[in-house]
RNA sequence: CGGGGUGUAGUAUACCGGCAGUACGCAUGCAUGGGGUGCAUGUAGACCGGGUUCAAUUCCCGGCACCCCGACCA
């Protein structure tokens, strides 16, 4: 793609009312604008990353046996009288204009259970796991830290439905290995952990996958031993102690985002809706429930809070809007970028190339350095007489010249 | 929802009870081309409503928006 025809452009001053890092560098390089408190566009950067995370989340949940649907985001409000959850606070109200009262979607227990109790009829249709990919809607009464707490968000949110608790814990354990890889692949693996909180209006214990910035919200402690967490909430709960382990908690407070949760439901929303299944005996049998989200957006804020510099995001090249970022330096650079674009391309290597001729040098390596693609290649004058191209990695200091064929080797 | 703060050009900011300034951007031209390049010319602004005053962008009140701390947090 060519930089030249990329609409949005980059600012070179921080937003005034931005504080955190991930909203003043995503803005100011133009992957998300603000509409309005906790609402944010994507723009086609910033909807390039969030396309490659929504799409490692979906291979791993499809591997995981999740079969994908997209449910609505207006809901009738007889299925929140249903479940009892009708006075939530960040619900947001409306309706239709015969009257009948609707909310936005803060989550879908409401929309998934009616639904799936249409075909689970038998302990044959179970276990299981279906989710979504999609925006959900929280009238927050203060949203903060740019795209981390916002009132719409896109959320990956995945339901599972099984016969008995044995059956559940089992899935429980490995959706806890693909959330594990999940984050991995999108590069804040060793920044997450695993961590015990509280369950909010579902259960009285919940898993939490925290990654440790200081723009997070909440505080956790971290085992000495393990890799896991406890929660600020739920500490004393735990006397200090790791669950797991039963080793001491760090003193150290960290500061930490939730990216994922997961929360056994057990009976919570299958019982309101009377969801259930005749057991091989033919006996009625309540339907146990877990539910499991991944923030996604959260998520593309949290990898650009953990992988940033004094200069701009650092994005793993896994989540990058493109793979390599190429920047002639001079008019004659140009058509052998072009060139090079094209050897790139024919590896299907996404590639960005600042084509632009009003730019300068230093200008162009700023703004790269903003937008944070991971590989650099500059193409200069000097470079053309040293018959190569100049490589370097966001991530590095230093730079190398080398022959396109060595470069593209990098790819193998 | 409690407390605090801020609203000035596209962005970031300055000053001020009496013609609103700077930088970046944008436009035009020339010069440039390895870390936000130089010069020139131009462009564009006081959140909304009320009050005080001869005069309000400035002071006061109300509203709204945004930010921060706390509370809350599928």
């Amino acid at each position: 793609m060519l930089q030249s025809k990329i609409f949005t452009k980059t600012l070179r001053d921080s937003p005034k009312d931005e504080t955190s890092k991930n909203a003043q560098y995503l803005i100011r390089g133009g992957f998300v604008d603000k509409l309005m408190a906790g609402v944010y566009s994507y723009l086609p950067l910033g909807l390039r990353v969030l396309k490659r995370i929504e799409n490692i989340i979906r291979e791993e949940i499809n591997a995981a046996g999740g079969q994908e649907i997209f449910m609505p985001a207006i809901h009738p409000i007889e299925n929140y009288t249903t479940t009892g959850r009708e006075a939530i606070d960040v619900l947001f109200h409306t309706e239709t204009q015969t009257g009948h009262r609707i909310v936005l979607g803060q989550s879908h227990e409401e929309v998934i259970v009616p639904l799936v109790k249409k075909f689970i009829e038998s302990y044959r249709d179970l276990p299981l796991a279906v989710y979504q990919i999609q925006t959900k809607f929280r009238n927050e009464l203060r949203p903060k830290s740019g795209i981390f707490r916002g009132r719409e968000f896109l959320m990956k949110d995945l339901y599972s439905f099984h016969a008995d608790e044995d059956d559940f814990d089992r899935y429980y354990k490995t959706i806890q290995q693909v959330y594990k890889k999940i984050f991995d692949r999108a590069g804040i693996g060793s920044a997450t952990v695993r961590t015990f909180a509280s369950g909010g209006t579902f259960s009285k214990y919940s898993l939490e996958f925290q990654t440790i910035t200081d723009a997070g919200e909440d505080t956790i402690f971290l085992c000495e031993r393990c890799s896991v967490a406890v929660n600020d909430e739920v500490k004393d709960d735990c006397k200090n102690t790791c669950p797991e382990c039963k080793k001491p908690l760090s003193h150290e407070p960290k500061k930490s985002i939730e990216v994922g949760n997961i929360f056994p439901l057990k009976t919570r929303f299958s019982d309101a809706f009377n969801l259930s299944y005749k057991d091989p005996d033919g006996k009625q049998k309540p339907v146990i429930m877990g539910c499991y989200g991944i923030g996604v957006t959260r998520l593309m804020g949290a990898i650009a809070e953990v992988h940033s510099d004094e200069h701009g995001i650092i994005w793993p090249e896994s989540v990058a809007p493109f793979l390599v970022h190429i920047l002639p330096l001079s008019k004659a650079a140009i058509p052998e970028a072009k060139r090079v674009e094209l050897s790139l391309a024919e590896k299907s290597i996404p590639v960005l190339l600042d084509d632009r001729e009003d730019k300068s040098a230093g200008e162009k390596f700023s703004d790269a350095d903003l937008i944070g693609i991971p590989w650099r290649v500059v193409i200069s004058d000097n470079t053309i007489k040293k018959e190569g191209i100049e490589v370097k990695k966001r991530s590095e200091r230093e730079a190398k010249i080398m022959s396109v064929e060595e470069f593209l080797d990098q790819f193998l």
